[in-house]
DNA sequence: ATGAAAGCGCTAACAC
DNA sequence: GTGTTAGCGCTTTCAT
């Protein structure tokens, strides 16, 4: 919701026009460097600008011109070390369109997701997000609002997508685990339940598993309340318990993975010796732990990138239906220290 | 620079109320919840509206009402681990205050900062970034736009600035280092060169290490080219073939820091028991690297927040001059084990 | 080279 | 309960 109206007015055209003894136009002139206007008028025009502290309203000119495009990107939590290369890819092309981006953070709060939603959505033209709440609630509170939904299947109308290819990410991590390092008693940790439980990735792991002919399922699997570090060696400790035989570790994400190996260092497993542990994102944060995190990397910017070209889609036809082949992000596994 | 209108131009108040039967007021009490309108009417304005894909422009309605506040917060680079903090503090005091946050990357350069500030001021009310450029520039290329500088001294009339107290910093770390930890020849990594030279950590650093009576100066001070792991690898490398007999490093940030712990480990140091290194910032990064890093905190989140308020101050009276007491973040020493 | 008038889409104020 | 009028601040015709 929008507050109360900024103190001390700001001088309008008007003023400036008043004080430099010319008309509105005239002043128009001088400020966008327009032809057709004496050097020694466009000169005094911009002196009591300046003396006025003139700004041209972005409303006034927005509403006359009609060439401003805003997309808002909503983050379920601006400091989640995932989202910066999003965020980057994403500013790259709006940058390049000449778009603004104005953001909002939903402190993975489902209830404050709609809410963080609706407030951009005044502020921008199209939305950007990871959003957990289901497409039909979406429709129904944001009417008319184009979003592109980061992570997800394709959608309703109206809402554009962009995929992740998790099936193929996690089988190449399954498949490291168990074709290159031989390890037969693999865990997973899967992060918060998803919007659409079928989407959750821990379901392709598995599938993996008992096609290598392992055992996998609810016995073998924990979920992380939080994708952090703190999620990841609680889960895993849970994990631990049920499985102190297990020799290979498949998760959710890096920083589960991260706090996974924490986990285990402390419990006394060696890593990777005893117990193998693959991440998912591949966050430049893994690099630096020790040993050093493998994990199936995504292109996050690309991501980024390829949500604000849904967008211009999605703008440039509202009513256009989700097309079937939604751009796709194709996982790579990046083998480092970890397994 | 905006570009081209999006096509295929949107409905308005007007094709709703055609459409409807009603006119634009009874639509606009519609869409807005207002009373004074018959529930019949309602629904069947609500039902056109839906039909058009209608949604209030927001040029329109900012004209109108006046009482919408945009901040444009631009970083010198998204992917850098020191923001995501700084922008959650911006973000939660925005959020309070009904104000949205349009961001802005820089890529680190000074060309591009100018112009991103330019692009940002053309949306928002009023600006936050950590900027390279000088006070004069800023003035001069955006005129009458209130800026609120982080980390910096405070500036010109209609800038503002948060400052941290790099001085306090630095001495709690050079101290940390030689009267918790005994060390006596300690190098100093600074970074990239700042607007204001003057302003430079490592002076703080020095000064103190002098206070203690140690060598301090250009032969123990190496610059990071980047404010990056890879820049504190490279400077701890540059440092040590100058120094080989170091035992200690103050670093000008924590990636820096990080980036010396690697080199220094890659020339066959033990840290700490051969050389302590401390960071500066207090990177959530920093407890998840071995050993964990010790380093002088910021409160950075913190540093968001009263940026934030300053904004609403300048935004309250853009002529009111730079106060002398602008406000401050106080680092403080948080003690890991890299020392 | 400069000015007057019109209108972008919306809502507050005031009819009815 | 609903419609009419006016005007937010700006730029774009079109005159002069």
């Amino acid at each position: 919701m929008e507050r109360k109206p900024v103190p001390g007015r700001r001088a309008t055209i008007g003023d400036v026009a008043e004080l430099a003894g010319v008309s509105k136009q005239t002043v128009s002139r001088a400020i966008n460097d327009k032809g057709e206007i004496g050097a020694a008028t466009k000169e005094r025009v911009l002196e009591a600008a300046r003396s006025l502290g003139y700004r041209p309203s972005r409303f006034a000119r927005g509403l006359r011109l009609q060439d401003s495009v805003t997309v808002g990107l909503l983050l379920s939590d601006v400091t989640n070390p995932y989202y910066p290369e999003v965020a980057s890819g994403v500013l790259e092309v709006a940058e390049d369109r000449g778009w603004h981006v104005v953001v909002g953070d939903s402190r993975g709060d489902r209830r404050r997701e709609l809410e963080a939603l609706q407030v951009l959505a005044r502020q921008a033209d199209a939305l950007i997000g990871q959003c957990s709440s289901p497409d039909e609630e979406l429709a129904r509170e944001l009417p008319g609002v184009p979003i592109v939904l980061l992570d997800h299947p394709p959608g309703h109308r109206g809402h554009g997508s962009v995929r992740i290819d998790f099936t193929s990410g996690m089988r190449q991590a399954v498949d490291h685990l168990v074709l290159d390092r031989g390890r037969r008693r693999i865990g997973v940790l899967e992060g918060t339940p998803r919007a659409n439980p079928a989407t959750e990735r821990r379901l392709s792991a598995e599938q993996r598993l008992r096609e290598h002919g392992l055992p996998a399922g609810a016995d073998w699997t924990a979920h992380a309340v939080s994708h952090t570090v703190a999620g990841g060696e609680a889960a895993l400790a849970e994990l631990l318990t049920a499985r102190p035989d297990m020799d290979g570790v498949v998760c959710y994400n890096d920083q589960i993975a991260i706090g996974a190996m924490r986990e285990l260092k402390r419990a006394g497993r060696r890593v990777p010796a005893d117990v193998s542990v693959i991440g998912f994102d591949g966050l430049p944060l893994g690099e630096l732990v020790t040993p050093s995190l493998t994990s199936v990397h995504i292109d996050k910017a690309r991501l980024g990138r390829l949500a604000v070209q849904e967008v211009a889609r999605l703008l440039a036809d509202p009513t256009a239906p989700p097309v079937p082949d939604a751009p796709v992000v194709h996982p790579e596994l990046v083998v480092r220290g970890s397994t």
